[in-house]
RNA sequence: GAGCGUGUGGCCUAGUCAGGAUAUGGCGGCAGCCUCCUAAGCUGCAAGCCGAGGGUUCAAAUCCCUUCACGCUCGCCA
């Protein structure tokens, strides 16, 4: 609603400045809190116009034409800015739309197909704290990808071939896999339990190498010790993902790409390119017309591959089926990202966009699964569904016990979702139990709180038969203050989610939620509904609160986050 | 040594790419609000001049330069 909205404003400002004779190729429209759109044109334009901005704000506010029906309501000069407030017909539509278009409502603007790669872990061990904030905002993205409008399919590029899943693959064989263990949680034990080994002798670093020769040759036995180890790591951490919401459309395993001769393809594309060369038996692509000083190996001296190669052929592949690939990927990637990039450019093929997290470390330094230094995703969110029961059990004592397990479920997931996803993906965070045990204001049970208790009006409206969601309803009778505001920003849910979608920013999404939430509870504060003076305006409240309902519903399913009706 | 990222009240954080109107919100602190739709809520108060120093501009948290601190990374790991 917001956008056209905003596309009304441009093209009338456009219009009042052609009939000036004047033309701009940036209105300088920003959000304001003096209206519903500001415009900062009149800075702009000054010297053109030969006018003080203050003037030339006032000509172009008299200027403008609004035809009948428009989203604007009106258009001021305040000094040298052009505030611009929406309409009633802004308002009653929004209400309107909502209503009718319910789940759909500010979506479906984009269309593609996208491939959108994240999490990857590799599977020598569970998820740890760090991983999960590129599951979730992996996931959160792939929810505001699809709601915008694109066929998004989300991808786990499974490494079953590296070095870490042939310690894994060794390891299995040397010591005990505990099968009454969570699998993943048990392969970590043993991978481990092998560092240490092949720390304390490096003699046996070579057979991790033949290994790694036997599989890339396609030694059947190897394979099978490999695939074993990947599959009982990767279910693991499946249920793991499952239990946050998030799901993998599937699960390309690296070997696929050497098996189909992709990657021996891909490297004999590199050699054509005349970039390549042989740097001590390593077969080398020079990088510096991409920037990049130092070269980069693609194969190693005893003729295998790496992963950047197959990363090669697998980014190949995407590209032939998709529009668009979008990768997520932790910081430590940045150089090796920019280098696959570099390379696939090198070859004519398309890059992907990568979006960049900065790291999760523990207050005693950074976590390694080799070294067994990590907090571990069930381990956090065990805790906190804990933490989330004694909160429902404090506040709920009456429900049974089904329910209270249920709120908790849903609300300490949604607290770790909306914990994770709303700061900035490029800050570095510090994890700290007691923050992430404390159910803080204003995060995820917060919003999921305001859902809540839009939909307690409803049913206790409905059971008073006061509630009747086709009646046709009066949204001009929504005049108070924080009906309106409330009413503006569920319009906006477009914007954010424009916004979000183009810059691949999935915590725009998450402020949006905590705004969104913070008005219902103004006007749930301050307006009455079920004890509204007159049936008409209790009406059209019932339909503002349905309406939030909704948006709050909608926001909560875009962040991956559990709408509870009642908690 | 080099590259990338970050630095906003006691703590966490939005805004920085596209410079503009009194810098967003939370936690913690202090003072209040449940005969009324769930107080996981709401109201008010104290507290920041945006790491430091220069520069560009009518205008800088935002752009440029220098500098400091922290995180990540720097060829046969992934």
């Amino acid at each position: 609603m917001f956008l056209e909205f905003k596309k009304q404003v441009t093209s009338v400002l456009t219009d009042a400045l052609a009939s000036m004779g004047l033309q701009a190729d940036d209105l300088g429209l920003e959000s304001s809190q003096h209206a519903d759109i500001a415009s900062k044109v009149a800075f702009r334009l000054a010297s053109q116009a030969k006018q003080s901005p203050k003037d030339l704000a006032q000509r172009i506010a008299d200027t403008v034409f609004l035809p009948d029906g428009s989203l604007i309501g009106k258009v001021t000069a305040v000094g040298p800015y052009i505030n611009i407030d929406a309409s009633r017909d802004y308002v009653d539509d929004t209400v309107f739309r909502i209503r009718t278009e319910t789940s759909e409502f500010g979506g479906g603007f984009c269309n593609g197909r996208i491939l959108l790669e994240h999490t990857s872990a590799n599977p020598n061990g569970p998820l740890h704290v760090g991983h999960i904030r590129n599951s979730i905002i992996g996931d959160t993205l792939k929810r505001v990808l699809r709601r915008a409008g694109y066929d998004v399919e989300t991808q786990y590029y499974v490494n079953d071939m590296g070095r870490q899943i042939a310690i894994v693959s060794w390891a299995l064989s040397r010591f005990e896999f505990d099968r009454a263990k969570k699998p993943d949680h048990a392969i970590a034990d043993v991978y481990i339990k092998a560092n240490v080994d092949l720390n304390a002798d490096p003699a046996k670093v070579a057979e991790i190498d033949r290994l790694m020769q036997l599989v890339e040759k396609g030694d059947e036995r190897t394979i099978k010790g490999f695939d074993e180890a990947v599959s009982l790591a990767i279910a693991g951490i499946k249920e793991t993902l499952l239990r946050m919401n998030v799901q993998h459309d599937s699960f390309p395993h690296e070997s696929g790409f050497i098996r189909s001769g992709a990657v021996s393809r891909i490297i004999e594309e590199a050699k054509a390119t005349g970039k390549t060369e042989i740097d001590n038996g390593a077969l080398v692509v020079d990088l510096a017309d991409h920037g990049f000083e130092k070269t980069l190996v693609i194969q190693r001296t005893d003729g295998t591959s790496l992963y950047t190669t197959r990363d090669l052929a697998y980014h190949e592949w995407k590209s032939e089926r998709a529009d668009r690939m979008i990768d997520v990927l932790g910081a430590d990637h940045k150089l090796i990202s920019g280098q696959l990039k570099a390379t696939l450019r090198l070859l004519g093929k398309p890059e992907p966009e990568v979006v960049i997290f900065e790291f999760v470390s523990l207050p005693e330094g950074s976590m390694s699964t080799r070294r067994g230094k990590f907090i571990s995703a069930d381990e956090l969110l065990d805790q906190i569904e804990k933490q989330a029961y004694v909160e429902v059990d404090k506040r709920r004592p009456e429900m049974s016990e089904e329910f209270k397990k249920d709120v908790a479920r849903t609300v300490g997931i949604g607290a770790v979702r909306y914990d994770i996803v709303k700061v900035s993906p490029e800050k570095s965070t510090v994890f700290d139990w007691k923050e992430a045990l404390d159910f803080e204001k204003q995060g995820g049970p917060y919003i999921q709180y305001s859902h809540a208790r839009a939909c307690s009006i409803l049913k206790k409206a409905a059971e008073d038969g006061l509630w009747d969601p086709a009646a046709p309803i009066d949204p001009s009778l929504l005049v108070e203050l924080t009906e309106v505001d409330l009413i503006k920003k569920m319009a906006s849910f477009d914007s954010v989610l424009e916004t979000s979608a183009r810059e691949l920013k999935p915590n725009a999404m998450a402020i949006y939620a905590r705004e969104l939430a913070d008005s219902f509870n103004q006007f749930y504060r301050f307006v009455p509904v079920l004890t509204a003076e007159e049936d008409e305006i209790r009406a059209s409240r019932l339909a503002l609160v349905d309406c939030a309902r909704i948006v709050l519903a909608n926001t909560l399913e875009t962040l991956g986050i559990g709408a509870p009706e009642s908690m």
